[in-house]
RNA sequence: CGGGGUGUACCUCAACCUGGUAGAGGGCCGGCUUUGGGUGCCGGCUGUUGCAGGUUCAAAUCCUGCCACCCCGACCA
């Protein structure tokens, strides 16, 4: 392809709504452009990568035994309606009325069209197992679009489902699309951890994300320094801490007068005692209800883990007017001695001897509390593991990290082939419900999870497995010569299916390094009058800092070797 | 939905506080210049100042309402 004929308008300035590196990236690139909050155009540039991105994963998907099929995505409201999901997605579903006012809404994700046709289909044992999986654009109305491709209200998705006579041969299938993940983001070089993850409205028996491990994420891992745990940290377990606190009896509770200090860590200062000798009382909102939760004074509650403790959807902080009510004190003079209502104490802190808590009192704590002697509580994990904890499993240091999803697989069991019906006879001719998983992979959003982690401050370096072209030759000069020259490596390389791309513009040379830095395709030809007076021409990785010099008829096979390793599947790095 | 912020040219932003005919840089077009890391100079192009009302002789500027977008939280690929 020539520059001047394709449209790929780069930008020397990033426009100002852009935070996230990939997004600045892809529209300073020329990959992407807005149309709304969370929705994109992609040009000519964008589409390539994301052909590739598929064309990785659905050669994936097939070697992993799966089936690509084609779902729409206007959706008659009655398959949500069954599953009871019409209610259960709220504002997050795109929904709209055809002329004869019925319900219809645009698919955000595709369990229940895909059980219709396999309970429509699927008869008998003799059919199973079926995986089948699309690439689609998805809708969904998020609360928060943001980073540009990394959350959007209309993305693409690779959107799997399996299907199996029992719980054992479904976890077959969960294992073949673990490996299938595996291979399509080794191959689009990203560097990710399998992680535990919490279900969520999924519902189901077992679950792994896929995480991409960069700075900007915004989910938040821990990691096992010596084994393979890992764990989102909704879900992150550790081991329960050692006791810490006073050795001996403990002495009896004294209220103890702490003006105007409400915080930890100025009580610890005032009282010159640890943090870690404190209970931190936080009263949250739980189905109506209010609840103190308590989590030793150097840790936070997790809001995630304290819900599913307390089984309720949801919980938020409670306001001050309802701390108030509850305690009869001002904000941070919370306790667990004496509050009437349901107490919840994190496993750690009620290992916590001889206790620093709020009295419920403005401006006064109670020191040498005790729980079982003192107050009453359920014990549960609710605070978020730390960097350092030991790992549940070897006992090894937890590490923390930050990640972006860019897959999740599920075990769903018969979440909703019971619910709708799906059913097959076994061969003794009895009749069974359909045992399944669902597997999804953020198909737009690996565009720009890829560049979160292949980029420097010039611009984009792609793998050379997605890149959007394989050689980007920069023609400096427009003498017959050069223009002779680039004819021929170009069809050169054309022949050999790698696809180039020409800078052919009238521009200074500068501007066409700095747009090629910036658009990031791996391989770098620069053809110019100077070295092919001794017939050179230049070849620079997109990912090294200085060019080498290539004989112009050598140039042809250290490019097809080069590509041809990533084309055999071997690693997406150039 | 809660909290914070921003809407002025294609992009980045100034002018707003203190009302008086809307500007800079980049970009784009033309000319000369330059030609291996965003060359330099000259000339030109581009606006219902997000929308609707209101106050005023006069509104980008003050007031009210609405809309859009961004950021921080609860959701997810």
């Amino acid at each position: 392809m020539r520059y001047r004929n394709s449209l790929l308008p780069t930008l020397k300035e990033a426009p100002a709504d852009a935070t996230s590196v990939s997004h600045v990236l892809l529209l300073r690139a020329g990959f992407i452009r807005r149309m709304g909050a969370g929705i994109y155009s992609f040009l000519p540039l964008g589409v390539r990568v994301l052909k590739k991105i598929e064309q990785i994963i659905r050669e994936e998907m097939n070697r992993g035994g799966a089936e690509e099929v084609l779902l729409p995505a206007l959706l008659p409201a009655e398959y949500f309606q069954e599953s009871g999901r019409w209610d259960v997605f709220g504002d997050t579903l795109f929904r709209l009325k055809d002329r004869k006012r019925g319900d219809y809404h645009l698919g955000p994700t595709h369990e229940e069209i895909i059980t219709d046709l396999i309970r429509r289909e699927v008869k008998s044992y003799r059919d199973l197992p079926k995986t089948l999986y699309q690439i689609q654009t998805k809708f969904r109305d998020e609360p928060r679009p943001r980073g540009g491709l990394l959350r959007c209200r209309e993305f693409i998705m690779k959107d799997a489902y399996s299907f199996h006579v029992s719980e054992e041969d479904a976890r077959k299938g969960y294992e073949a699309m673990r490996l299938a993940y595996r291979r399509s983001f080794d191959r689009m070089g990203l560097d990710y951890r399998m992680v535990q993850a919490d279900s969520g409205a999924m519902g189901g028996s077992g679950s792994a994300e896929f995480q991409v491990l960069v700075q900007s994420g915004e989910d938040q891992l821990v990691a096992c320094k010596d084994c393979d745990y890992a764990a989102n940290l909704e879900v992150a377990k550790s081991r329960t801490l050692p006791p810490v606190g006073a050795e001996g009896d403990v002495p009896s509770i004294e209220r103890v007068h702490t003006p105007g200090v409400g915080s930890i860590e100025a009580v610890a200062k005032f009282l010159k005692l640890a943090p870690e000798r404190f209970l931190k009382s936080l009263i949250y909102v739980a189905g109506g209800e209010l609840v103190l939760a308590v989590v030793r004074g150097d840790h936070e509650v997790h809001e995630v883990k304290l819900a599913r403790a307390l089984r309720v959807d949801e919980v938020h902080l409670a306001s001050a007017a309802d701390v108030a009510k509850a305690t009869g004190a001002a904000v941070g003079f919370a306790g667990p001695v004496g509050f009437k209502g349901k107490v919840i104490v994190d496993r750690d802190a009620a290992n916590v001897r001889d206790a620093v808590t709020g009295a419920n009192e403005t401006d006064y704590h109670l020191v040498h509390v005790q729980i079982g002697r003192d107050y009453q509580a359920d014990l549960a994990e609710i605070r978020s593991v730390l960097a350092g904890d030991l790992c549940p499993v070897c006992g090894a240091e937890l590490e923390s990290y930050r990640g972006i999803e860019a897959g999740h697989i599920f075990l769903l069991g018969t979440r909703y082939t019971a619910q709708m019906g799906g059913k097959y006879l076994d061969e003794a001719g009895k009749e069974q419900t359909i045992v399944s998983g669902c597997y999804g992979i953020g198909v737009s959003r690996l565009v720009a999870t890829v560049i979160e982690q292949h980029h420097d401050q010039n611009g984009i370096r792609w793998p050379l497995s997605i890149a959007p072209y394989q050689v980007q030759i920069v023609q400096l000069g427009d003498s017959p010569e050069v223009r002779a020259a680039v004819n021929e490596i170009e069809s050169g390389l054309e022949r050999a299916g790698i696809e180039v791309l020409v800078d052919d513009r009238e521009e200074r040379p500068g501007v066409k390094f700095k747009d090629a830095d910036l658009v990031g395709v791996p391989l770098r030809v620069t053809v110019g009058e100077k070295g092919l007076k001794t017939g050179q021409v230049e070849l620079k990785p997109r990912s090294e800092p200085d060019p080498k010099k290539v004989e112009l008829v050598a140039l042809g096979a250290i490019v097809e070797t080069l590509v041809a390793r990533v084309r055999e599947g071997l690693g997406g790095r150039a």
